[in-house]
DNA sequence: CTTAGGG
DNA sequence: CCCTAAG
């Protein structure tokens, strides 16, 4: 089998001088003559040997490109030419010419290279090489899909462009395969074509772009993760956003400027138009600790996978960017509320949720937006989690949530809360079991719709973290003692199965605490009471019943089994003991 | 998903 | 409480 293919050569050419240069017309630009780089026509023998082309196969080749040279002129309608590329298998032919393009090196001084992208930009008008494409094709009204520019125009600029996206000469001449070719590179390097791709047919692109277009005129510099939607539309110069594709072999941490995986194999690459790179996503924890502004664009990263592009279901997005705007020390909350709700005000409380267990709380969501589907429920569930965990930064950075909040808040609050307390206790006493506390009933169903409650000094606290009452911890106790340490899916299951609150995890860590106050509470006797009174008063029956527990499944901290000895007395008044 | 441990 | 790593 015999191909008859374009191959580029340089002056010096080691090949016959059969060919016929076709470099200038292909590129149609004058300035090309000076250029060193020209193409030659040969074919590829089926040994892979190089044999000048014939006149025949010259001509032909010369139709054809003329051919494309008339397409290009045509960027009527790319969603045409999009079609057919699709539709349109690899050829056997391409096959072919790969392996004949592994045989001709091509060389090309990178001065040629510049040469041939500068030419690539005049002889391909609305490629989205261009920055200014969105200005030249504006005219449509609509945010120009990158990659349909590139297949605007024929072979001959196919092949520009494949070297401008894959950074190196191209000898195949092949027009379907070369805008395939440069179609993958594009989807798999840049994910803007990615997103063009997947959803150029859906309705929902409109959106996505009215939205962006909308969001992008006064929204900030965009996080190039962001960028990428708005690249989309206004192909933003400085950012050449890459939407993650969320592959979840996502690698390490890399900025996003990291080269990305051609697979076609990729020399050096433009870095300007090859800004986009592939990203990976970052980690919940990291997201906490940025600003605000990624925090956001991991947001819409999220939203705007693959999955639910597939879904067409990119509304929670749209929805989400408008909280850009919302200025970082105020209430993002009810922005959120605002933007995510489209509906509603539900979208808030369901922030506040606490991130493992949002779940019930998006199906809620779910039944006021009824045209939300699963995905998007998903979705939005992951950017809410992200969101809310990023709103309570907003309210008081972790530390202040923790360090002040124990420290500094729980003494006004003590009282308060001693007060409620006292009355559980009481219950507790009366022997009533307490199913939940004021706390705990406002907890299932509406729970915590207030996000903060300010107290007298300005503090904050918030309301879904549940002060673990006694009854609670009573309960712990006696799930532990029945199912044993370690057991907490047992035990809450037991024990907790009315609080739709408290996750095995919660239980644990409360264990844990519990544990440490057992055994620890014994030196800093005075001194802590004094100062702390109203922290965390457990009836010292508890404290020994953990004790106890922990002696029995030998979880006692080596270096504390010996300080509180002498309450040993005390130990047998409970149940407990029978059953382990 | 559950458990265990660090933050 | 939150997060993550393991099983």
């Amino acid at each position: 089998m015999e191909t008859v293919v374009g191959v580029e050569w340089n002056d010096e050419g080691k090949v016959e001088e059969n060919g016929v240069d076709k470099s200038s017309s292909a590129l149609s630009s004058p300035k090309q003559i000076a250029d060193p780089v020209v193409y030659k026509l040969v074919r590829v023998e089926g040994d892979g040997r190089l044999v000048p082309a014939t006149d025949d196969e010259v001509m032909e080749v010369e139709d054809f490109l003329e051919d494309e040279k008339s397409e290009m002129h045509d960027v009527a309608n790319t969603e045409q030419t999009m079609g057919s590329i699709g539709n349109e298998g690899p050829s056997s032919e391409k096959i072919l010419l790969e392996s004949s393009e592994g045989l001709l090196k091509t060389k090309t001084s990178e001065a040629d290279a510049a040469k041939q992208n500068a030419q690539l930009e005049e002889s391909v008008p609305s490629s989205s090489l261009n920055d200014n494409h969105i200005d030249q094709s504006g005219g449509t009204g609509e945010c120009p899909n990158p990659p349909d520019g590139m297949m605007e125009s024929g072979s001959s600029a196919s092949a520009a462009v494949f070297k401008a996206t894959f950074g190196r000469e191209t000898t195949v001449k092949d027009k379907l395969w070369l805008k395939r070719r440069i179609a993958m590179g594009l989807t798999n390097s840049c994910d803007i074509s990615t997103t063009t791709f997947t959803i150029k047919d859906n309705k929902l692109v409109k959106k996505d772009e009215e939205e962006c277009s909308k969001d992008v005129d006064d929204s900030f510099t965009q996080d190039p993760a962001v960028g990428a939607a708005d690249v989309n539309c206004k192909g933003s110069p400085t950012s050449h956003g890459s939407q993650s594709e969320d592959h979840q072999s996502g690698s390490g941490k890399k900025s996003r400027n990291n080269s990305m995986e051609i697979d076609s194999g990729s020399e050096h690459l433009n870095t300007e138009q090859r800004a986009a790179k592939r990203i990976r996503k970052p980690t919940k924890r990291y997201i906490e600790e940025l600003s605000e502004v990624e925090s956001r664009d991991y947001s819409q990263k999220l939203i705007s996978s693959p999955k639910s592009v597939g879904l067409g279901q990119i509304s929670p997005r749209s929805c989400l960017r408008p909280v850009k705007n919302v200025p970082s020390d105020g209430r993002t909350v009810v922005t959120r509320l605002d933007s995510l709700g489209g509906s509603g005000v539900q979208v808030p409380y369901v922030s506040r949720v606490r991130r493992s267990r949002p779940r019930k709380n998006v199906m809620a969501l779910m039944k006021f937006n009824p045209s939300d589907m699963g995905m998007a429920a998903k979705l939005v569930k992951k950017a809410l989690g992200v969101r809310s965990s990023q709103t309570d930064d907003d309210i008081g950075s972790k530390v202040l949530k923790r360090r002040y909040t124990d420290q500094i808040q729980q003494p006004f609050f003590a009282e308060l809360e001693k007060e409620r307390q006292n009355s559980v206790m009481g219950r507790i006493e009366r022997g009533e079991n307490l199913g939940r506390s004021q706390e705990d009933s406002s907890g299932d169903n509406s729970d915590d719709n207030v996000v903060t409650v300010p107290t007298a000094k300005g503090g904050m606290r918030r309301k879904h973290h549940r002060a673990w009452t006694l009854g609670e911890v009573m309960k712990l106790v006696e799930g532990v003692s029945k199912c044993g340490a370690g057991r907490w899916s047992e035990i809450k299951r037991l024990a907790f199965a009315s609080y739709s609150y408290r996750t095995s995890v919660d239980l644990k860590d409360k264990w844990r605490n519990l544990l440490k106050a057992s055994f620890a509470q014994a030196p800093p006797d005075d001194g802590m009471n004094s100062r702390k009174p109203t922290s965390m008063p457990i009836p010292e029956p508890i404290l020994v019943r953990v004790r106890e527990l922990a002696e029995m499944n030998a979880q006692v901290p080596p270096n504390l089994s010996s300080s509180k000895p002498s309450v040993g007395s005390r130990n047998m008044h409970e149940t407990k003991s029978g059953y382990l």
